[in-house]
DNA sequence: GGCTAACGATTCAAGTTTGAACTTTCAACG
DNA sequence: CGTTGAAAGTTCAAACTTGAATCGTTAGCC
């Protein structure tokens, strides 16, 4: 490759602010999480994942693609998820080599609880800053930008 | 708190669409990043702020607080780099306290030989996807977001 | 000057992620 | 059937991050 396109000032400046914005939004949703919640941003979203899945349970890859995890870091996260009783494990019966990840009671309560905190969280880290207008419009960027880069990725 | 603002489904649309395109991107441009240059996304960010700087040198806490890093995460992110000899330490001479991470020449060497693959990286995993006509949208969107948590967390 | 508070940076232990290797099970094909 | 290849999940060690504690230095203040 010996002709590269540089950026140019205004890209440059999207690249950045694009970074930071994802960055602090993401370190001050994770914060508020643990100080009103005990939880990690990680746990929260398996719980969400799960408690929006049928019967409350996902085959673990399914729930590390979902996640956008490795199936150990998934496997390690619900490892410990488990010794605190909010996850369970059960073999999958249709297929031996599968496992469900299932969200007990108590993590069903803990979601439950953590919920309205979090919103008025993302509400203060990221949607207030952005007008009713833009809502499309910064939507249909995010999913232009992520189906591609999934396709990649998948 | 007794009233709680759900996410209506544009929100949630919004909210997700964010992370996971926040999520994709990163993934990408690490994967390409390493693949290509050996280099994490940390360290290409470490010698970007420093090859920027005056004298190729910056004060440990300064250059902590643009990476949006922990000080204890930037110490020991330079004590790898100064092993590799991207990066050597100078005490300065104005503050007893501080330290200043300099860039070497071989530190030089490694981002200029990185950044033409990360450039074209970036593009293929956030430029090409946006219009042009978004790229200002965009970018006031971010810096809206960004802004207020910058002084929130500051 | 001497005391105190704050600052800059590092250290350490505990917790987490990564990536490769491994085990078990399923699927396809001869 | 039996082999071979791929898939699901876990394991392990090494790399990395976190957060609290620590150490030396500076700045303010009486």
């Amino acid at each position: 490759m010996t002709e590269v396109k540089w950026l140019d000032p205004d890209e440059m400046r999207l690249w950045r602010s694009f970074l930071e914005a994802s960055s602090r939004v993401l370190q001050q949703v994770e914060a508020d999480l643990k100080a009103d919640a005990g939880l990690t941003f990680d746990d929260y979203e398996v719980l969400v994942h799960l408690s929006e899945a049928p019967d409350r349970r996902l085959r673990m890859s399914e729930l590390s693609s979902r996640l956008l995890h490795s199936r150990s870091r998934l496997t390690q996260r619900i490892d410990r998820m488990a010794v605190r009783g909010l996850i369970s494990r059960e073999k999958c019966p249709d297929d031996g080599r599968g496992t469900f990840a299932v969200l007990t009671d108590e993590g069903f309560a803990a979601i439950e609880a953590a919920a309205p905190g979090h919103v008025t969280s993302v509400r203060g880290a990221l949607l207030d800053s952005i007008a009713r207008v833009d809502i499309t419009t910064l939507t249909n960027a995010f999913e232009a930008i992520a189906t591609p880069l999934a396709e990649r990725q998948a």
